[in-house]
DNA sequence: AGTCCGGCCTGGTACATACCAGTCCGGCCC
DNA sequence: GGGCCGGACTGGTATGTACCAGGCCGGACT
């Protein structure tokens, strides 16, 4: 067993290619995480002092890769006994995957129907959202997201004109333009909360007015604070859930019954 | 500006309690925490080395209450340039504060309800989430959750006997008991997903039948991947919602958007 | 005044060492 | 067989050092 997995971790850390730019601790954290996902929950890592020993690197960088797999939930320590798979929980609802990415790990077909990419005049929400000068206009894209072909999700996003001056550039991923034009964002927030389909809705998304929504606001930040994205998503409720997990912090559980 | 934060962090350092466990990098970060909420988004740092010199601490040390005060959003790091405050996000989602705690910080005052606190044979869904074996009971309480009063939450909860023989005992926190009982939770996961309200839950929230309702099921689990709790939460849609920040990920903007 | 470059400062990675607190397991005793 | 204890092993904390990549700022030059 754990001869296998530092066979193969030491095989793999060996033969890594120049482009690869990962640290070793990044590498040894990704071979990790892929090991763990596909043994069962509870199987045993080998030693901090052996992996390091016989992959021939720190414990420290060994310890700094366990940190990074503790952080993301697939590992439980504990002082005195060695590492272990944790139980494997879904993604964090924090660190979103793409939404294309995640009906692809649902086993379902992304897709988009574009409604408008166009310049026009903020509503006040959006105006608040992304602290806009008065009568300053926005670039507002606006899509159905489509699961297997089925509309789940309205999601009309706004961005200052300053970050995309051009709408219609935005093929799949706004995300991707605004990276090129250097405008990343790099921090986020959202709002999550339930709602009830208008007859719009009802119409976008092939149900009836009065079915639930899950909505969701989402405001994004540039490095510098700025804001660069205002985005309202109106997810069919019956056909699209969250998942989430959770973290102890500071060794005490926090929680909702508390 | 600099000084006057490094006075005040080596003066807390310089006068901790014998009874205070946390090690140094944890007491650091706690500190440069409180000077970050309370100070304004893109304050400067002073640096790793000056911070360890001065505080009479390893650079090593520093930087590992850096890291945790990165991991929870609070500084923004970047090679070359001193460290920065960044822009203050709501609560993680993931980390959810205690029910009561979060109502506190939104000014209201925190409430509940008890329905029932008893001994029952599990629903389908309820075995299957907490791994039982046939016939076995769980100890199931259900409570209403007000906010200044106001009903805005039923919360049904179900954990195996084994570890909460006597439903009764159940105060405020289920956790504070599972905890003295030496089971606390360690982690848990958390579904999300929107509903409309039952005759019977319009009734117990004060609302109407077909009103939106955020759903949240939610499982923990004790430290070697046994699970200890199985919730479910039905919110007013139209009273709460759930915040949350995003993360970046590996330098890489992870989004719904990609 | 504007631009460029070099030096210094900054954060990031990796290594090594020492020591402490906790867990596990085998051996011994009852 | 069961319980206890000690030793070996484990993870956790803290320190120090070396070096690299990137950012900032002041001085020189045009």
């Amino acid at each position: 067993m754990a001869e296998d997995l530092i066979a193969r971790i030491g095989a793999a850390l060996a033969e890594v290619s120049p482009s690869d730019r990962r640290p070793i601790y990044r590498r040894l954290s990704d071979l990790l995480a892929r090991e763990l996902r596909q043994g069962p929950a509870g199987t045993r890592l080998p030693s901090e002092r052996r992996l390091a020993r016989e992959l021939g690197i720190s414990r420290v960088t060994v310890r700094r890769a366990l940190d990074e797999l503790s952080a993301e939930g697939l590992v439980l320590r504990r002082r005195g006994a060695r590492s272990a798979a944790a139980v494997r929980l879904e993604k964090r609802l924090s660190s979103l995957t793409g939404f294309s990415d995640e009906l692809r790990n649902r086993g379902m077909r992304p897709g988009q129907r574009w409604l408008s990419r166009q310049v026009v005049l903020p509503a006040p929400s959006e105006a608040l959202a992304l602290d806009l000068a008065p009568a300053e206009k926005i670039a507002r894209l606006e899509r159905v997201r489509l699961a297997d072909g089925h509309p789940i999700a309205i999601e009309r996003a706004a961005v200052p004109l300053a970050y995309l001056p051009d709408p219609g550039l935005v093929g799949d991923s706004l995300y991707a333009i605004l990276a090129e034009g250097g405008t990343p964002p790099v921090r986020g927030a959202q709002r999550i909360r339930a709602g009830l389909m208008s007859g719009r809705d009802a119409e976008l998304l092939d149900s009836r007015p009065g079915a639930p929504l899950l909505i969701v606001e989402r405001r994004c930040f540039l490095a510098d604070g700025r804001p660069v994205e205002f985005t309202e998503t109106r997810y069919d409720g019956e056909s699209y859930d969250f998942l989430t997990e959770l973290q102890p912090q500071n060794g005490t559980y926090q929680s909702e019954m508390a």
